[in-house]
DNA sequence: TTCTTATTTTACCAAATTGCCAATAATATG
DNA sequence: CATATTATTGGCAATTTGGTAAAATAAGAA
């Protein structure tokens, strides 16, 4: 692979890695439903403020959600809705998954 | 968030860190070609072998793909051909990121 | 200005990930 | 059987990531 290519995936690896975890999974789910506080998804989430404000900044960096200061607090929002058939492909992997396992020969 | 919540989001953000890597995108999208076997695969990455190998080990460990070995070869393939929705989607947030930059005040 | 609330940044450490080499396993062929 | 081919596994060093506490920033209120 040369190497104009292998930045290509390195950068659209970057995007999906920035759903990859957990916390930053059930932000972009949430924040689905409409825009959230940073305060309010700390509460939601239940970690450390300065550690939500960073995942927070991990899907900024990467473009998926975006920021609007007002007054004292910070509103994030989804800038791609489209990230959510992310969420509806991994089901299906999951019910895939689920049905092998199943029908396994034991 | 409490832990039954917390393990579903585990669940779900392991299959989307298994494609969060340049390589394995690039193995997925080219599985979405049809069966390839590994040392195909390796050709086209150009890293070692034992290094591809392990890639796809963890592609079909989160049930992304499925192994078949014929003779000495193991030919691999997609399960979901949904994953593909992810890369369009992360076609979207990168075309939103650009027209973003370009309207960016200087 | 000083205080308070909301958020981000910095510094730090523990844990996880990557990629290569060497060793091993499985299968085919002479 | 011996050997070659294909692939996986184990071990290791280098790098990256995740989470917290503490410090820094920003905005509004008193």
């Amino acid at each position: 692979m040369d190497n104009a290519l292998k930045a290509r995936y390195r950068i659209r690896a970057g995007i999906i890695k920035a759903m990859a975890h957990p916390t930053r999974l059930f932000l972009v789910e949430e924040l689905s439903r409409g825009e959230r506080c940073v305060c309010e998804l700390t509460d939601m989430v239940g970690d450390d403020i300065s550690t939500v404000s960073k995942h927070l900044a991990v899907l900024k960096n990467a473009g998926i959600v975006a920021d609007d200061k007002r007054g004292t607090q910070v509103f994030y929002s989804l800038r791609c809705p489209c990230v959510l058939n992310f969420l509806s492909c991994v089901e299906s992997v999951l019910m895939t998954n689920a049905a092998e396992r199943a029908t396994m020969p034991v």
